[in-house]
DNA sequence: GCTACTTTTCTTACATGTATAGAAACTTAG
DNA sequence: CTAAGTTTCTATACATGTAAGAAAAGTAGC
């Protein structure tokens, strides 16, 4: 019924068996699988033969395959996220950067969406430009409160953003067949729903635009304008 | 090398070997498996034998497992999302409420997290409240284009809000361990990140209040006042 | 009846994430 | 050196989605 206790601070030296795998090589390695062969090939078989090891040894190191991931992406976002070398002074601009920082590097690997509704707050490495976010919005006079909570809702829509148009082009490459989108807008009742069908032939192409910029600014607006 | 093809536009009627399962039963069939135990109850094993049949029959009424809980989906927002009786009068309140309106049903409703990410647009009932917000957008003055864009910019909000709280709050109760950002949060550099380190106490009430609706607001004034 | 064709169903097999149990390789206490 | 304890690694097994192809069950033409 009790566990092992009998013990004083312990040393803490090294004891146990001494591992052979490292976490830092587990990353290194499923880094390189993914920007090589993209993020489907990597398997925790795979990954580990070619570590030289079983499957089951990498779960002593990363919890399970989605925190492998997050790492991945720490990993990857400390190396793409840079910080500029003079911040705009503009408060107002240094959050448009900020984010717009992050919506880029995110958006140009694609793999990252399997991680992005997997934590609900990026890596370290992004800490930085999070903070330039919440304080462009308290320095636009938002309270502290009131910034983190901006903050949330342009992750929410960056979110959103990547993971929505992410999944959608993947489906369409993995699929030749009509998405469910197009046989739904092929017969739209133009009495029933006449905006719907009047934009429907242009619906294709209009979402396929890339408008975060545009939609960004709104919301900024928004949340600078209206009291809460 | 030729496939099948020596025949007039053929006579349609049923030949081949009848079907013993319908697609309309294994929607029905999974939906009382999920209302009843979990989307994670709803495996195609057990929806096979369910109805009484193998898990590869399945396959020639849904595509994958995937459109199969868009069907659900579908099927739960046709007869959860009502119209209202009398939709508001002013064009803005119109949007705000058929905006709600998704945004309350879809997180009502957990296990739709899973599908959000699979399709870009709601299904066919969704439409008319679609139609209400594209409407409305139009009413307050934007062009069509613009009114196209603004819902998918509203889309993107609602679907990131909802994906990125419901994966937080699926993994808070799955695992107990402390969270990635509660480690990144609690030995956060005050000289470096101020306004992180001045809001980290508060961070998880404050993501955890519920600011929907005021981010809907803020979102909705930024894209009427700000010229595209 | 029989043959050709079509559509649905079934059998088998594989790839994958990971749970479980225990073996292996160390350190430390006696 | 031996025994106990601790950590890491390995072997095995299971549940799951689904690809590939064979088999079944019907219709149409002879």
């Amino acid at each position: 019924m009790m566990g092992p206790m009998p013990q004083p601070p312990a040393p803490r030296k090294t004891t146990g068996r001494p591992a052979r795998i490292s976490r830092a090589e587990i990353i290194r390695t499923a880094l390189r699988i993914v920007t090589e062969e993209g993020v489907n090939r990597l398997t925790m078989r795979r990954l580990a033969t070619e570590i030289g090891s079983t499957p089951m040894a990498l779960y002593h190191h990363v919890r399970d395959k989605e925190e492998l991931l997050v790492l991945l992406l720490d990993d990857y976002a400390a190396r793409a996220l840079r910080r500029p070398a003079a911040p705009p002074a503009d408060p107002r601009e240094r959050v448009i950067a900020a984010a717009t920082a992050i919506h880029e590097v995110l958006s140009a690997c694609p793999w990252t969406v399997d991680v992005l509704t997997a934590d609900d707050l990026l890596s370290t490495s992004a800490l930085w430009h999070v903070e330039q976010i919440v304080d462009g919005l308290t320095e636009c006079g938002l309270s502290l409160d009131d910034a983190v909570h901006g903050y949330r809702t342009i992750w929410y829509y960056t979110a959103g953003e990547i993971v929505v148009r992410a999944t959608a082009a993947r489906r369409r490459a993995t699929d030749d067949r009509p998405t469910y989108r197009d046989r739904v807008f092929t017969d739209l009742d133009p009495t029933e729903l006449p905006r719907l069908a009047e934009a429907s032939s242009r619906w294709g192409p209009l979402t396929a635009e890339n408008t975060y910029a545009t939609g960004l600014q709104a919301l900024l607006n928004g949340l600078l304008t209206t009291p809460a």
